[in-house]
DNA sequence: TTGTAAGCGTTATCAT
DNA sequence: ATGATAACGCTTACAA
């Protein structure tokens, strides 16, 4: 990889590497014929500055790192949108790295980014995060975080989450509404914010409705077709099965549905299934999919220029954190 | 953002950097003892090397980067995790960066990649894309590149590609086979690679089954649900309309299922549809949808390889570029 | 075995 | 207005 550095402009122009930088980047007075002829020649050869040199002086790198769970997903492909939108107008870069659901990777990606220098961090925490000391080392070294979707409540920071609690009471109420008289949940991994934040939703709907809360009812699920698969065999083994189920999330919904048809079950006659989930896809469904859908998008813009207001901030005042809820948006697709 | 260097460690152990860097890596004799000082001083007060100080110095950064047109697309998302699990083991971070099939993001993005000095590029190309300058510049610069699933032959580089020819061919065969009598084909991009394969495997399965070919039947067309609904317009308009689609990729199938399903149109007795597609809830669909899969994964998974390869081989030797096809499967979801 | 110094590309400081 | 120099963190000849 051959480069045209600074050096090669000025060795060719007769001018010292300063007088080339500052010409460069117009800083420093200078005079105006050599300004025009560093440019042009710049122009020439095609000189690119080197972003490395300047991250290692400026020790910052404009560009943030993201890390997701997963990036086959599409409530996180979609946040992963919105938020490249805003930092590329910005004029930073966004650097995408997957926990896979791993805690491990999550230190490691975590580490990484600190090593790479990033700017700053936009997170949602894997499933099986629980301890949260590398993010808090982190932000003891000045690396400004900020959560989306799933945080922690041991950080203090900027959070952008849905309004779960929300999302999942009308998804709930919707299924007391159309009759159903025993709803199961199927949730995701127990330690998540999103999950509490959705069961709590559930049962502040089973509640309103004055309906029995049955914790039997409620299944903690990884979200293999295997694991969900168990899950509905023990629901539907029940002497008093469900007549509705409300899954936690895209994958648990995909997987929910394969296992029912699987089984034979009549959807929605026999259970009636509504989803917390992004699928673009599940009005092709059958029976089409009702849900209760995040706005990843706007989630990752608001996150990314949160986070860039941090980064770029001048005032030395404390910061007040906020905690921003959106709102999720039921979806009806089936009268069930 | 705080950070511990070598000059610390060196600093509070009275050594030179020069050792200590020696003792960290363990590249030259160095006494055990003051290796193993400082291995663990390095230790306790958590040292971590700066990358961005390692790229300046070997003008090169140990990662590669990874240009798709979409991440919220399951098949490019599934491929970049096949790329993660290659470049991940052997050592290497991959960038990932969306072109959003924009032959000006594709441009911006191989450029800032290669000021980033990655060490190699996997690209599949933007719809846009028709002009390759950018790549050959790339390339000609010493930069290895690597196409999978949609390439330029204007670049003489390894290939990771499905065989579309034969995906696009059994999909039509299935439809022939089926009874169907006229089959039309929604296409993406003209300009992509995958498209003119893909049209080849169609005409040559009308071909073998002594179909007539009817290029009014071939409709090139973006994935919005708007352009899919008007070229559905045109072929239901038609005096002798299709009375099956095979439709190009996964966003392609999505926006012509809605499309006739909004337009109340019988699938499949009136339009059987099948898809090039990698949808992994293609099977929960009304009713279930027939598509030839890519193999995302590996396709990434090779390209991965093949990219290292180039990457850190050390011979002089002229390079044999290939071009690897790897199978499609069609999976058959309704007799229809 | 260890230290010194140069260099990767760039900019900021201090001279001139 | 321009040039020389040091510095960012690290590695590696070359010296000792």
């Amino acid at each position: 990889m051959e480069t045209v550095t600074i050096k090669d402009i000025a060795k060719a122009l007769n001018l010292s590497t300063s007088t080339v930088s500052r010409a460069l980047r117009g800083s420093y007075e200078i005079s105006p014929e050599t300004k025009k002829v560093v440019l042009e020649y710049a122009e020439k050869i095609n000189y690119r500055p080197n972003p490395i040199a300047l991250s290692l002086k400026e020790n910052r790198s404009r560009s943030i790192g993201v890390i997701v769970p997963e990036i086959d997903n599409p409530f996180f492909s979609q946040a992963i949108n919105g938020i490249e939108t805003i930092v590329y107008n910005r004029g930073y870069h966004a650097l995408i790295f997957q926990s896979y659901e791993s805690y491990q990777r999550e230190v490691i990606n975590v580490q990484h980014l600190a090593s790479r220098r990033v700017d700053g961090v936009l997170i949602s925490l894997s499933g099986q995060t629980t301890d949260i000391d590398h993010l808090r080392e982190l932000q003891d070294k000045g690396m400004p975080i900020v959560f989306f979707d799933r945080f922690s409540d041991e950080i203090n920071t900027h959070k952008v989450i849905a309004d779960n609690f929300d999302g999942a009471f009308k998804a709930t109420e919707h299924l007391i509404k159309s009759g159903r008289r025993r709803i199961a949940h199927i949730a995701a991994s127990a330690s998540l914010s999103i999950t509490k934040e959705r069961i709590n939703g559930y049962r502040a709907a089973l509640n309103k409705y004055q309906r029995p809360i049955d914790d039997t009812l409620i299944k903690y699920c990884g979200y293999s077709l295997v694991e969900v698969d168990n899950v509905i065999g023990e629901l539907l083994a029940d002497s008093n099965p469900p007549d509705a189920i409300f899954t936690a999330s895209d994958r648990l919904a995909v997987s929910c549905l394969t296992a029912l048809k699987n089984k034979h079950v009549d959807i929605p006659k026999q259970i009636a299934v509504v989803g917390f989930t992004n699928l673009k896809v599940a009005h092709l469904f059958d029976p089409p999919l009702s849900t209760v859908m995040q706005p990843a998008m706007e989630m990752g813009q608001t996150a990314a220029e949160l986070l860039l207001d941090l980064i770029e901030r001048k005032s030395k005042a404390p910061i007040t954190y906020q905690t921003i809820k959106l709102p999720t948006e039921m979806i009806i697709r089936e009268s069930c």
